[in-house]
DNA sequence: CACAAACAGTAACATTTGTCACATTGCGTC
DNA sequence: GACGCAATGTGACAAATGTTACTGTTTGTG
Protein backbone atom coordinates (compact mmCIF):
# COMPACT_ATOMS: atom_id res chain seq x y z
CA UNK A 1 0.00 0.00 0.00
CA UNK A 2 2.61 2.38 1.04
CA UNK A 3 3.87 2.05 -3.23
CA UNK A 4 0.58 3.81 -3.86
CA UNK A 5 0.45 6.38 -1.36
CA UNK A 6 4.11 7.25 -2.71
CA UNK A 7 2.54 7.18 -6.47
CA UNK A 8 -0.57 9.21 -5.34
CA UNK A 9 1.05 11.77 -3.20
CA UNK A 10 4.69 11.83 -4.25
CA UNK A 11 5.73 14.93 -2.42
CA UNK A 12 5.00 13.23 1.11
CA UNK A 13 7.94 11.93 2.44
CA UNK A 14 9.21 8.78 3.48
CA UNK A 15 8.61 9.43 7.43
CA UNK A 16 5.19 10.99 6.98
CA UNK A 17 4.12 7.98 4.23
CA UNK A 18 4.89 5.66 7.52
CA UNK A 19 3.09 7.51 9.79
CA UNK A 20 -0.12 7.29 7.66
CA UNK A 21 0.22 4.21 7.05
CA UNK A 22 0.28 3.10 11.37
CA UNK A 23 -2.43 5.95 12.21
CA UNK A 24 -4.63 6.43 9.44
CA UNK A 25 -8.11 4.86 8.63
CA UNK A 26 -9.45 3.82 5.57
CA UNK A 27 -12.66 3.96 4.19
CA UNK A 28 -15.00 3.34 1.22
CA UNK A 29 -18.08 5.10 -0.58
CA UNK A 30 -20.15 3.96 -3.29
CA UNK A 31 -21.26 6.08 -6.03
CA UNK A 32 -24.01 8.27 -5.43
CA UNK A 33 -23.06 8.53 -1.37
CA UNK A 34 -22.95 11.76 0.41
CA UNK A 35 -19.84 12.06 2.34
CA UNK A 36 -19.96 15.14 3.77
CA UNK A 37 -23.34 17.14 4.20
CA UNK A 38 -23.68 20.81 5.03
CA UNK A 39 -24.12 21.60 8.86
CA UNK A 40 -22.38 18.32 9.78
CA UNK A 41 -19.49 18.38 12.36
CA UNK A 42 -15.50 17.61 10.39
CA UNK A 43 -13.71 15.78 12.76
CA UNK A 44 -11.31 14.14 9.80
CA UNK A 45 -9.39 15.64 7.03
CA UNK A 46 -9.91 13.38 3.95
CA UNK A 47 -7.61 12.44 1.46
CA UNK A 48 -8.71 10.59 -1.93
CA UNK A 49 -6.88 7.56 -3.04
CA UNK A 50 -9.32 6.40 -5.70
CA UNK A 51 -12.44 7.35 -7.26
CA UNK A 52 -14.22 10.90 -7.91
CA UNK A 53 -15.84 13.27 -5.43
CA UNK A 54 -17.93 16.08 -6.15
CA UNK A 55 -18.17 19.27 -4.51
CA UNK A 56 -21.40 21.19 -4.06
CA UNK A 57 -22.95 24.02 -2.34
CA UNK A 58 -26.14 23.71 -1.03
CA UNK A 59 -28.97 26.83 -2.13
CA UNK A 60 -31.40 27.13 0.54
CA UNK A 61 -34.35 25.57 -1.50
CA UNK A 62 -32.36 22.44 -2.21
CA UNK A 63 -30.61 24.32 -5.07
CA UNK A 64 -26.93 22.08 -5.91
CA UNK A 65 -24.24 24.48 -6.95
CA UNK A 66 -21.19 22.37 -8.66
CA UNK A 67 -18.24 23.94 -7.64
CA UNK A 68 -15.23 21.23 -8.35
CA UNK A 69 -14.21 17.74 -7.88
CA UNK A 70 -12.06 15.72 -5.59
CA UNK A 71 -9.35 13.86 -7.88
CA UNK A 72 -7.41 10.79 -6.07
CA UNK A 73 -4.07 12.56 -4.67
CA UNK A 74 -6.08 15.34 -3.29
CA UNK A 75 -7.74 16.58 0.22
CA UNK A 76 -10.53 18.36 1.01
CA UNK A 77 -9.60 21.45 1.72
CA UNK A 78 -12.98 22.22 3.75
CA UNK A 79 -12.23 19.08 5.57
CA UNK A 80 -8.79 20.47 6.74
CA UNK A 81 -10.89 23.46 7.99
CA UNK A 82 -13.24 22.39 9.27
CA UNK A 83 -11.17 19.85 10.66
CA UNK A 84 -9.33 22.01 12.36
CA UNK A 85 -11.18 23.36 15.18
CA UNK A 86 -13.62 21.10 14.79
CA UNK A 87 -15.86 23.18 12.69
CA UNK A 88 -19.58 22.30 10.33
CA UNK A 89 -18.86 21.79 7.01
CA UNK A 90 -20.50 24.57 4.32
CA UNK A 91 -20.74 22.00 1.68
CA UNK A 92 -21.60 18.97 0.40
CA UNK A 93 -19.51 15.95 -0.89
CA UNK A 94 -21.14 13.60 -3.32
CA UNK A 95 -19.16 10.09 -4.95
CA UNK A 96 -19.37 9.86 -8.51
CA UNK A 97 -17.32 6.99 -8.80
CA UNK A 98 -16.42 4.43 -6.12
CA UNK A 99 -14.21 6.14 -4.04
CA UNK A 100 -11.64 4.93 -1.59
CA UNK A 101 -9.90 7.45 0.98
CA UNK A 102 -7.68 8.03 4.11
CA UNK A 103 -9.48 9.83 6.92
CA UNK A 104 -6.91 11.65 9.17
CA UNK A 105 -8.16 12.25 12.82
CA UNK A 106 -7.56 16.37 13.68
CA UNK A 107 -4.91 15.71 16.54
CA UNK A 108 -2.87 14.39 13.91
CA UNK A 109 -3.42 16.98 11.44
CA UNK A 110 -2.27 19.75 13.51
CA UNK A 111 0.87 17.59 14.69
CA UNK A 112 2.25 16.51 11.47
CA UNK A 113 1.88 20.11 10.16
CA UNK A 114 4.45 21.07 12.75
CA UNK A 115 6.48 18.29 12.43
CA UNK A 116 6.21 16.95 8.85
CA UNK A 117 7.20 20.08 5.99
CA UNK A 118 5.63 17.96 3.29
CA UNK A 119 2.84 17.35 5.39
CA UNK A 120 2.70 21.58 6.04
CA UNK A 121 3.29 22.14 1.99
CA UNK A 122 0.97 20.00 0.81
CA UNK A 123 -1.65 21.38 3.27
CA UNK A 124 -1.16 25.07 1.70
CA UNK A 125 -1.11 23.94 -1.69
CA UNK A 126 -4.38 22.25 -1.05
CA UNK A 127 -5.81 25.81 0.13
CA UNK A 128 -4.14 27.62 -2.41
CA UNK A 129 -5.52 25.05 -5.22
CA UNK A 130 -9.18 25.22 -4.05
CA UNK A 131 -9.23 28.83 -3.34
CA UNK A 132 -8.03 29.58 -6.97
CA UNK A 133 -10.59 27.23 -8.13
CA UNK A 134 -13.54 28.52 -6.08
CA UNK A 135 -12.39 32.72 -7.66
CA UNK A 136 -12.78 30.76 -11.19
CA UNK A 137 -16.36 29.61 -10.28
CA UNK A 138 -16.75 33.13 -8.68
CA UNK A 139 -15.43 34.20 -12.50
CA UNK A 140 -17.70 32.52 -14.51
CA UNK A 141 -20.96 33.15 -12.70
CA UNK A 142 -20.12 36.85 -11.53
CA UNK A 143 -19.08 37.67 -15.55
CA UNK A 144 -20.60 35.34 -18.02
CA UNK A 145 -23.69 34.19 -18.88
CA UNK A 146 -25.45 30.96 -19.08
CA UNK A 147 -23.77 29.83 -22.49
CA UNK A 148 -20.12 30.46 -21.24
CA UNK A 149 -20.51 28.79 -18.10
CA UNK A 150 -21.65 25.73 -19.64
CA UNK A 151 -18.50 25.58 -21.93
CA UNK A 152 -16.99 26.25 -19.00
CA UNK A 153 -18.96 23.19 -16.81
CA UNK A 154 -18.53 20.61 -19.94
CA UNK A 155 -14.64 21.41 -20.12
CA UNK A 156 -13.94 20.83 -16.35
CA UNK A 157 -16.42 17.77 -16.48
CA UNK A 158 -14.23 16.33 -19.57
CA UNK A 159 -10.71 16.91 -17.43
CA UNK A 160 -12.11 15.18 -14.26
CA UNK A 161 -12.99 12.05 -16.66
CA UNK A 162 -10.46 12.64 -19.00
CA UNK A 163 -12.69 11.74 -21.72
CA UNK A 164 -14.67 13.38 -24.84
CA UNK A 165 -18.12 11.55 -23.72
CA UNK A 166 -20.05 13.06 -20.74
CA UNK A 167 -22.23 10.88 -19.55
CA UNK A 168 -24.27 13.45 -17.87
CA UNK A 169 -28.44 14.54 -18.74
CA UNK A 170 -29.88 18.22 -19.32
CA UNK A 171 -31.69 17.53 -16.14
CA UNK A 172 -28.08 17.17 -14.21
CA UNK A 173 -26.57 19.70 -15.69
CA UNK A 174 -29.14 22.64 -14.88
CA UNK A 175 -29.33 21.70 -11.62
CA UNK A 176 -25.16 22.00 -11.05
CA UNK A 177 -25.61 25.07 -12.93
CA UNK A 178 -28.75 26.25 -10.98
CA UNK A 179 -31.19 26.99 -14.03
CA UNK A 180 -33.49 24.75 -15.59
CA UNK A 181 -33.12 22.06 -18.09
CA UNK A 182 -34.55 24.00 -20.86
CA UNK A 183 -32.34 26.48 -21.13
CA UNK A 184 -29.57 24.09 -20.72
CA UNK A 185 -31.60 21.94 -23.92
CA UNK A 186 -31.75 24.97 -25.75
CA UNK A 187 -27.80 26.18 -25.38
CA UNK A 188 -26.28 22.94 -25.92
CA UNK A 189 -28.72 22.63 -29.27
CA UNK A 190 -27.01 25.80 -29.91
CA UNK A 191 -23.27 24.46 -29.56
CA UNK A 192 -24.56 21.53 -31.47
CA UNK A 193 -24.98 24.17 -34.32
CA UNK A 194 -21.49 25.47 -33.63
CA UNK A 195 -19.94 22.25 -33.96
CA UNK A 196 -18.43 22.19 -30.58
CA UNK A 197 -20.63 19.01 -29.62
CA UNK A 198 -22.90 16.05 -30.52
CA UNK A 199 -25.46 15.18 -28.81
CA UNK A 200 -26.70 12.05 -27.87
CA UNK A 201 -29.29 10.50 -24.67
CA UNK A 202 -27.01 10.53 -21.80
CA UNK A 203 -24.05 11.53 -23.56
CA UNK A 204 -22.56 14.93 -24.47
CA UNK A 205 -19.65 14.22 -27.07
CA UNK A 206 -17.43 17.04 -27.21
CA UNK A 207 -15.69 18.16 -30.10
CA UNK A 208 -13.50 20.26 -29.62
CA UNK B 1 2.73 50.37 19.32
CA UNK B 2 2.92 47.10 21.44
CA UNK B 3 0.06 47.47 23.20
CA UNK B 4 -2.12 48.43 20.39
CA UNK B 5 -1.08 45.17 18.74
CA UNK B 6 -2.17 43.09 21.19
CA UNK B 7 -5.67 44.50 21.18
CA UNK B 8 -6.08 44.07 17.41
CA UNK B 9 -4.86 41.18 17.16
CA UNK B 10 -5.73 39.33 20.77
CA UNK B 11 -5.40 35.46 20.25
CA UNK B 12 -1.55 36.27 20.03
CA UNK B 13 0.57 35.51 22.58
CA UNK B 14 3.06 37.99 23.62
CA UNK B 15 6.46 35.83 22.49
CA UNK B 16 4.69 36.21 19.28
CA UNK B 17 3.77 40.30 19.40
CA UNK B 18 7.62 40.75 20.25
CA UNK B 19 8.65 39.16 17.59
CA UNK B 20 6.32 41.28 15.06
CA UNK B 21 7.45 44.16 16.67
CA UNK B 22 10.93 43.38 15.72
CA UNK B 23 10.77 42.13 12.54
CA UNK B 24 7.68 43.46 10.71
CA UNK B 25 7.91 46.15 8.06
CA UNK B 26 4.84 48.97 8.85
CA UNK B 27 3.71 50.51 5.65
CA UNK B 28 0.99 53.22 5.22
CA UNK B 29 -1.55 53.90 2.28
CA UNK B 30 -3.99 56.48 0.79
CA UNK B 31 -7.32 56.02 0.14
CA UNK B 32 -7.72 55.03 -3.52
CA UNK B 33 -4.54 52.70 -3.66
CA UNK B 34 -4.39 49.44 -5.14
CA UNK B 35 -2.10 47.44 -2.81
CA UNK B 36 -2.21 44.27 -4.62
CA UNK B 37 -2.93 43.60 -8.15
CA UNK B 38 -4.17 40.83 -10.27
CA UNK B 39 -1.15 38.66 -11.59
CA UNK B 40 1.61 41.04 -8.73
CA UNK B 41 3.95 38.50 -7.33
CA UNK B 42 3.56 38.30 -3.51
CA UNK B 43 6.49 37.97 -1.19
CA UNK B 44 4.87 39.15 1.83
CA UNK B 45 1.58 38.61 4.17
CA UNK B 46 -0.28 41.56 5.53
CA UNK B 47 -1.92 42.26 8.75
CA UNK B 48 -4.10 45.14 9.15
CA UNK B 49 -3.91 47.18 11.88
CA UNK B 50 -6.01 50.41 10.50
CA UNK B 51 -8.41 51.13 7.64
CA UNK B 52 -10.46 49.31 5.43
CA UNK B 53 -9.14 47.15 2.07
CA UNK B 54 -11.77 46.19 -0.65
CA UNK B 55 -10.53 42.98 -2.03
CA UNK B 56 -11.66 42.54 -5.80
CA UNK B 57 -11.78 39.70 -8.67
CA UNK B 58 -10.95 41.03 -11.87
CA UNK B 59 -12.86 40.20 -15.09
CA UNK B 60 -11.00 39.82 -18.10
CA UNK B 61 -13.25 43.45 -19.60
CA UNK B 62 -12.41 45.59 -16.93
CA UNK B 63 -14.96 44.36 -14.20
CA UNK B 64 -14.43 44.68 -10.37
CA UNK B 65 -16.40 42.34 -8.92
CA UNK B 66 -16.46 43.19 -4.95
CA UNK B 67 -15.68 40.26 -2.55
CA UNK B 68 -15.10 41.03 0.81
CA UNK B 69 -13.92 43.77 3.02
CA UNK B 70 -10.36 43.35 4.62
CA UNK B 71 -10.58 45.28 8.32
CA UNK B 72 -7.94 45.88 10.93
CA UNK B 73 -7.10 42.68 13.13
CA UNK B 74 -7.14 40.84 10.02
CA UNK B 75 -4.90 39.02 7.85
CA UNK B 76 -5.39 38.89 3.63
CA UNK B 77 -6.13 35.47 3.46
CA UNK B 78 -4.72 35.59 -0.33
CA UNK B 79 -1.59 37.17 0.39
CA UNK B 80 -0.62 34.41 2.76
CA UNK B 81 -1.64 31.50 0.05
CA UNK B 82 0.32 33.37 -2.35
CA UNK B 83 3.41 34.56 -0.25
CA UNK B 84 4.00 31.02 1.33
CA UNK B 85 4.77 29.90 -2.56
CA UNK B 86 5.90 33.19 -3.73
CA UNK B 87 3.08 32.81 -6.42
CA UNK B 88 0.86 35.63 -8.24
CA UNK B 89 -1.88 37.30 -6.38
CA UNK B 90 -5.65 36.51 -8.37
CA UNK B 91 -7.29 39.62 -6.91
CA UNK B 92 -7.20 43.25 -6.25
CA UNK B 93 -6.67 44.88 -3.19
CA UNK B 94 -7.78 48.48 -2.95
CA UNK B 95 -8.00 51.32 -0.24
CA UNK B 96 -10.99 52.67 0.43
CA UNK B 97 -9.85 54.35 4.11
CA UNK B 98 -6.78 55.24 4.75
CA UNK B 99 -4.90 52.11 5.42
CA UNK B 100 -1.83 50.86 8.07
CA UNK B 101 -0.58 47.89 7.54
CA UNK B 102 2.35 45.31 8.53
CA UNK B 103 4.26 43.52 6.17
CA UNK B 104 5.00 39.69 7.17
CA UNK B 105 8.06 38.43 4.93
CA UNK B 106 7.65 34.89 3.77
CA UNK B 107 10.41 33.10 5.81
CA UNK B 108 9.29 34.75 8.92
CA UNK B 109 5.54 33.55 8.08
CA UNK B 110 6.62 29.83 7.60
CA UNK B 111 8.83 30.08 10.48
CA UNK B 112 6.29 30.90 12.86
CA UNK B 113 3.64 28.32 11.94
CA UNK B 114 5.99 26.08 13.35
CA UNK B 115 7.48 27.61 16.38
CA UNK B 116 4.03 30.03 17.37
CA UNK B 117 0.44 28.42 17.76
CA UNK B 118 -0.81 31.10 18.19
CA UNK B 119 -0.10 31.80 14.78
CA UNK B 120 -0.75 28.71 13.40
CA UNK B 121 -4.26 28.98 14.58
CA UNK B 122 -4.45 32.67 12.98
CA UNK B 123 -3.61 31.71 9.79
CA UNK B 124 -6.02 28.99 9.78
CA UNK B 125 -8.67 30.88 11.46
CA UNK B 126 -8.13 33.18 8.45
CA UNK B 127 -8.23 31.24 5.69
CA UNK B 128 -11.69 29.48 6.75
CA UNK B 129 -12.99 33.10 7.64
CA UNK B 130 -12.19 33.63 3.70
CA UNK B 131 -13.40 30.34 2.38
CA UNK B 132 -16.68 30.79 3.89
CA UNK B 133 -17.27 34.26 2.96
CA UNK B 134 -16.23 33.07 -0.39
CA UNK B 135 -18.74 30.74 -1.02
CA UNK B 136 -21.69 33.57 1.08
CA UNK B 137 -20.63 35.46 -2.20
CA UNK B 138 -21.32 32.45 -4.23
CA UNK B 139 -24.51 31.49 -2.58
CA UNK B 140 -25.41 35.16 -4.05
CA UNK B 141 -24.84 35.46 -7.50
CA UNK B 142 -24.95 30.94 -7.75
CA UNK B 143 -28.83 31.22 -6.24
CA UNK B 144 -30.26 34.72 -5.79
CA UNK B 145 -31.52 37.60 -8.05
CA UNK B 146 -29.80 41.18 -8.49
CA UNK B 147 -32.68 42.77 -5.66
CA UNK B 148 -31.45 40.39 -3.32
CA UNK B 149 -27.84 40.73 -4.25
CA UNK B 150 -27.83 44.14 -3.43
CA UNK B 151 -29.75 43.99 -0.53
CA UNK B 152 -26.91 41.53 0.75
CA UNK B 153 -24.28 44.04 -0.49
CA UNK B 154 -25.62 47.22 1.21
CA UNK B 155 -25.74 44.94 4.25
CA UNK B 156 -22.03 43.99 4.54
CA UNK B 157 -20.94 47.41 3.11
CA UNK B 158 -23.02 48.66 6.18
CA UNK B 159 -21.79 46.14 8.80
CA UNK B 160 -17.73 47.37 7.61
CA UNK B 161 -18.85 50.87 7.84
CA UNK B 162 -20.97 50.70 11.19
CA UNK B 163 -23.18 52.89 10.11
CA UNK B 164 -26.29 52.89 8.38
CA UNK B 165 -25.35 55.97 6.03
CA UNK B 166 -23.93 54.49 2.54
CA UNK B 167 -21.47 56.89 0.79
CA UNK B 168 -21.73 55.21 -2.41
CA UNK B 169 -22.73 56.00 -5.93
CA UNK B 170 -25.43 53.90 -8.04
CA UNK B 171 -22.54 53.52 -10.49
CA UNK B 172 -19.92 52.58 -8.18
CA UNK B 173 -22.19 49.68 -6.80
CA UNK B 174 -23.42 48.67 -10.17
CA UNK B 175 -19.38 47.90 -11.04
CA UNK B 176 -18.96 45.96 -8.01
CA UNK B 177 -22.12 44.02 -8.61
CA UNK B 178 -21.30 43.85 -12.66
CA UNK B 179 -24.28 45.11 -13.82
CA UNK B 180 -25.11 48.74 -14.98
CA UNK B 181 -26.45 51.47 -13.36
CA UNK B 182 -29.68 51.76 -14.48
CA UNK B 183 -30.73 48.49 -12.96
CA UNK B 184 -29.15 49.49 -9.51
CA UNK B 185 -31.15 52.72 -9.70
CA UNK B 186 -34.66 50.56 -10.39
CA UNK B 187 -33.85 48.23 -7.76
CA UNK B 188 -32.85 50.99 -5.13
CA UNK B 189 -36.04 52.95 -6.19
CA UNK B 190 -38.48 49.98 -5.35
CA UNK B 191 -36.37 49.27 -2.25
CA UNK B 192 -37.17 52.59 -1.21
CA UNK B 193 -40.76 52.16 -1.87
CA UNK B 194 -41.07 49.24 0.23
CA UNK B 195 -39.71 51.38 3.07
CA UNK B 196 -35.91 49.66 3.54
CA UNK B 197 -33.83 52.37 2.24
CA UNK B 198 -33.84 56.10 2.12
CA UNK B 199 -31.98 57.73 -1.37
CA UNK B 200 -30.09 60.81 -1.30
CA UNK B 201 -27.07 62.00 -3.56
CA UNK B 202 -24.17 59.54 -3.21
CA UNK B 203 -25.85 58.52 0.20
CA UNK B 204 -27.59 55.46 0.87
CA UNK B 205 -29.38 55.57 4.15
CA UNK B 206 -30.91 52.28 5.26
CA UNK B 207 -33.99 51.91 7.17
CA UNK B 208 -33.48 48.37 8.83
C1' DC C 1 -45.10 -6.77 -25.94
C1' DA C 2 -47.04 -3.26 -22.82
C1' DC C 3 -46.14 0.07 -19.80
C1' DA C 4 -43.88 3.40 -16.90
C1' DA C 5 -40.26 6.40 -16.21
C1' DA C 6 -36.62 9.14 -17.54
C1' DC C 7 -34.88 11.95 -21.19
C1' DA C 8 -35.11 15.31 -24.76
C1' DG C 9 -37.27 18.85 -28.10
C1' DT C 10 -39.87 22.83 -28.71
C1' DA C 11 -43.23 26.67 -28.87
C1' DA C 12 -45.30 30.36 -26.39
C1' DC C 13 -45.04 33.39 -23.01
C1' DA C 14 -43.44 35.91 -18.50
C1' DT C 15 -39.86 37.97 -16.08
C1' DT C 16 -35.48 39.79 -15.32
C1' DT C 17 -31.73 42.12 -16.77
C1' DG C 18 -29.12 44.97 -20.08
C1' DT C 19 -28.97 48.98 -23.21
C1' DC C 20 -29.98 53.38 -25.21
C1' DA C 21 -31.59 57.91 -25.19
C1' DC C 22 -32.55 61.70 -22.93
C1' DA C 23 -34.45 64.53 -19.01
C1' DT C 24 -33.76 66.20 -14.41
C1' DT C 25 -31.51 67.32 -10.14
C1' DG C 26 -28.07 68.80 -6.92
C1' DC C 27 -23.78 70.96 -6.06
C1' DG C 28 -19.53 73.41 -6.55
C1' DT C 29 -17.17 77.18 -9.00
C1' DC C 30 -16.54 81.27 -11.25
C1' DG D 1 -26.98 83.62 -10.69
C1' DA D 2 -24.97 81.09 -14.64
C1' DC D 3 -22.50 77.33 -15.87
C1' DG D 4 -20.63 72.69 -15.91
C1' DC D 5 -20.50 68.26 -14.24
C1' DA D 6 -21.60 64.22 -11.91
C1' DA D 7 -25.45 61.69 -10.16
C1' DT D 8 -29.90 60.16 -10.75
C1' DG D 9 -34.59 59.21 -12.95
C1' DT D 10 -37.18 57.14 -16.50
C1' DG D 11 -39.29 55.19 -20.61
C1' DA D 12 -38.78 52.21 -24.46
C1' DC D 13 -36.90 48.44 -26.16
C1' DA D 14 -33.67 44.22 -26.71
C1' DA D 15 -31.82 40.09 -25.06
C1' DA D 16 -31.30 36.45 -21.85
C1' DT D 17 -33.30 33.46 -18.88
C1' DG D 18 -37.18 31.17 -16.51
C1' DT D 19 -41.74 28.88 -16.83
C1' DT D 20 -45.49 26.22 -18.62
C1' DA D 21 -47.30 22.91 -21.31
C1' DC D 22 -47.13 19.49 -24.29
C1' DT D 23 -44.84 16.08 -27.64
C1' DG D 24 -42.12 12.38 -28.82
C1' DT D 25 -38.30 9.03 -27.89
C1' DT D 26 -35.51 5.76 -25.48
C1' DT D 27 -34.87 2.46 -21.97
C1' DG D 28 -35.74 -0.79 -18.60
C1' DT D 29 -39.01 -3.93 -16.47
C1' DG D 30 -42.75 -6.99 -15.59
Amino acid sequence: MQHSLKKLFPSFSDDLIDEIESNAIWQSYKAGDVIMRTGQYINYTLLITKGQVKIYREGENGGEFFMYYLQPGQACAVSMICATKSQTSQIMAKVVEDVELIMIPLSLMEKWMMQYRSWYEFVILTYRTRFEEILEVVDSIAFRAMDERLEFYLKRHAEACHCKELKLSHQEIAIELNTSREVISRLLKKMEQRGLVRLHRNNIELLT
